[in-house]
DNA sequence: TCTGGGGTCCTAGGACCC
DNA sequence: TCTGGGGTCCTAGGACCC
């Protein structure tokens, strides 16, 4: 039997930017920019969630619900360094613990009894500290799976610790609203509920196969789920072993939609550099490359190529994203994103032959040459001419601070 | 309401091979 | 001469999470 904690700290973003700024505290704050930009919020304080604003809505409607609430862009350096700081003190109450996102933790409990006694006490002290250390408010769940001691401290919050009794998982996790399953969104919400199914007991005294021939193999997991199990996917995941990214990519939506090919190619351009700049880091390479557009009215392509060989060259993503927007943009359309994707990473380059391993071997070592320049003079020290050639400057009225690698936040930082 | 950016996982069809 | 079946790879799209 495990003894899972799930710490999930409280308006994040939120709490952090007030640690700089007190005269935030108790106020309507919005973080994720400003008002009548293009984008979403990423965190919203209880005050502002009292007006009906929430993280994932769009700034201009979080502007409308609560016009009085102060806008900020955040401060992601400062977010991370946090972040940090709460792993530390986690740290020091297990030697199992997974960072799942930049505000949210899972510890293996387990067998820390004689340290740290029972949950409920462990988890008042690892409360206590991490407000100690960092200043900040966290919820705690704690549960004999990943996936209850998550929904936990869900109930928990804020500032709460709640403990669901080994055993009495599915009497817990019943009266909830299916939503709260992690997993079950929108669609699937809506899906359950045409089938009357609308909270996690429904659910459970369901037959397993009537699940699984609706909603497939995910029907199964939502069998297991609603009994208060870690059943399939991510969760059945051993906590804190960290795996190699299966993916990287870096996309761009623009102030404005565009049809300038050029302006839409130089962003391409960076995003390719700022891609292969983090296979680099990684040490992993790519064997596909794939494009992704999103027009005015929000329709959405992506258009991939596998290569013969893997990359970590920002010219040969460049060459081939160029090549997939070339064949699969129609000259007028606005364009609304752009983004570029690594994937099928793999840690060697793979076969190539001598003439193509001489050029390779030329490139990777001035691309470190620009890397180490980089992380001492900042992005802006080097820029590949063939990336950008200032084309953004002389052609659109596209504020050069918000376009990729330029993150209006480091210019304020 | 007018919708970010970074990811993961799943499905489904077609190509290709044995 | 109206058509198999399984495995794997590739591509595209979509649900979902923070």
């Amino acid at each position: 039997m495990k003894t899972i904690f799930h710490v999930d700290m409280d308006a994040f973003f939120v709490s952090v930017e007030e640690l700089f700024d007190p005269s935030l505290k108790g106020k309507a704050v919005v973080v994720g920019g400003q008002a009548h930009e293009r984008g979403v919020v990423s965190a919203a304080s209880y005050e502002a969630r009292k007006y009906g604003v929430h993280s994932a809505m769009p700034l201009r409607t979080a502007y409308q619900r609560c016009p009085h609430a102060i806008f900020i862009d955040g401060h992601p350096a400062r977010y991370r360094e946090y972040s940090e700081k709460v792993f530390d003190v986690l740290r020091s109450f297990s030697p199992v613990v997974e960072m799942a996102s930049i505000d949210e933790a899972y510890l293996d409990m387990t067998g820390t009894e004689r340290l740290h006694g029972p949950p409920l006490r462990a988890a008042h002290l690892l409360h206590e500290k991490v407000k100690e250390r960092t200043g900040l408010n966290c919820s705690i769940g704690i549960a004999t799976s990943r996936m209850v001691a998550k929904v936990a401290s869900d109930q928990a919050k804020p500032n709460g610790i709640l403990w669901v009794i080994p055993g009495q998982e599915a009497a817990f996790l019943a009266p909830l609203d299916v939503r709260k399953i992690p997993g079950v969104g929108k669609v699937t919400e809506k899906r359950l509920h045409e089938y009357g199914i609308r909270r996690v007991g429904d659910l459970s005294r369901l037959d397993e196969r009537f699940l699984e021939e609706r909603f497939g193999k995910w029907g199964l997991a939502l069998a297991g789920k609603a009994r208060g199990l870690d059943a399939g996917g991510w969760f059945d995941a051993e906590i804190g072993v960290e795996e190699a990214p299966k993916s990287i990519s870096h996309e761009h939506t623009f102030a404005e939609d565009t049809t300038d090919p050029d302006l839409i190619e130089s962003t391409l351009a960076q995003l390719c550099v700022m891609v292969g700049r983090r296979l680099r880091e990684h040490a992993l390479y790519a064997r596909t490359v794939q494009l992704k557009l999103r027009y005015k009215d929000f329709t959405t392509i992506t258009r991939a190529r596998t290569l013969d060989h893997a990359t970590q060259l920002d010219t040969e993503l460049l060459r081939e994203s160029r090549m997939l927007f070339r064949r699969n943009w129609k000259p007028g359309a606005a364009v609304r994103l752009v983004g570029v994707q690594a994937g099928s990473l793999v840690p060697v380059e793979g076969q190539m032959n001598l003439l193509e391993e001489e050029q390779s071997d030329r490139w990777r070592k001035a691309l470190g040459a620009v890397d180490r320049l980089r992380d001492k003079f900042g992005e802006s020290a080097v820029s590949l001419g063939a990336a950008v050639k200032g084309v953004w400057r002389e052609k659109t009225h596209e504020n050069p601070a918000s376009l990729p690698g330029k993150k209006k936040i480091r210019a304020k930082d």
